[in-house]
DNA sequence: GACCAGGCACATC
DNA sequence: GATGTGCATGGT
């Protein structure tokens, strides 16, 4: 049985704190979160940096963005046109469903946002768990490829473990931590970066590192 | 020049 | 329900 608390303790030990989505706004994190589909977060950076010098990280500033500009600005996040459709469907969300308010969601309960969420078209179960603790600071453990990939590598899950499976796997053995759930998620990623790429370097990986002596890590 | 990256929707069987 | 495919740029 895997014990989560001592991996996230051995991560945050071996790397340190990622400090993932720092200063900025709850918007700009939606915004992000829509671009890094299935991308490298340096090219969202260069979409978003884009957004910022024309003044664009606001809902009412980026609703009146023409699609093909949008598409324009955003071209560095990848699969850009997809994206700028996409994005216009959470905007249009967040306006017609909360008046483009921040604090209207927050008065929400986390079951009733997700549901919501998961209703726009290109928002689906990481990017609206990704909303929900990064913008909106909710106790909802994210899912993504590293934390499929470095938990089944190192043979603590299946690798036909489903989102939901994986999911309440973390959140039925953490405490419900907003902080913890933001920083594990991040130290995932980052391990996921640094020794389980598609080819692992397992080598000083520090989750390797738990395993009994002699384990093979299983390749995908 | 191939390979990869913090998914998702849709078609087809 | 499972499996396959399109979407696309920029870094390694």
């Amino acid at each position: 049985m895997i014990r989560l608390r001592e991996v996230y303790e051995s991560l945050l030990t071996a790397l340190g704190p990622q400090d993932w989505w720092p200063g900025e706004s709850p918007f700009e994190v939606m915004v992000g979160a829509m671009l890094v589909q299935n991308t490298a977060w340096k090219n969202v950076r260069l979409a978003i940096d884009n957004l910022r010098e024309e003044g664009l990280l606001s809902l009412d500033a980026l609703r009146r963005v023409p699609h093909e500009e949008l598409a324009e600005l955003i071209r560095s996040a990848g699969y850009f046109r997809l994206k700028a459709t996409r994005l216009h469907n959470l905007l249009e969300f967040l306006h017609d469903r909360y008046d483009g308010s921040i604090q209207a969601m927050r008065e929400r309960d986390t079951d009733t946002l997700r549901r919501e969420l998961l209703s726009v078209n290109g928002v689906g179960p990481e990017t609206a768990d990704s909303i929900l603790l990064y913008a909106l600071d909710r106790p909802t453990f994210v899912v993504d490829t590293y934390t499929h990939r470095v938990l089944a590598r190192h043979g603590w899950i299946g690798y036909n473990a489903d989102y939901h499976t994986i999911q309440e796997l973390f959140e039925n053995s953490l405490e419900e931590d907003v902080s913890l759930y933001n920083e594990f998620h991040a130290l995932l990623v980052r391990v996921g970066h640094l020794y389980c790429r598609k080819t692992p370097q397992c080598e000083d990986c520090p989750l390797c590192d738990m395993l009994p002596e002699g384990h093979i890590v299983t390749p995908d």
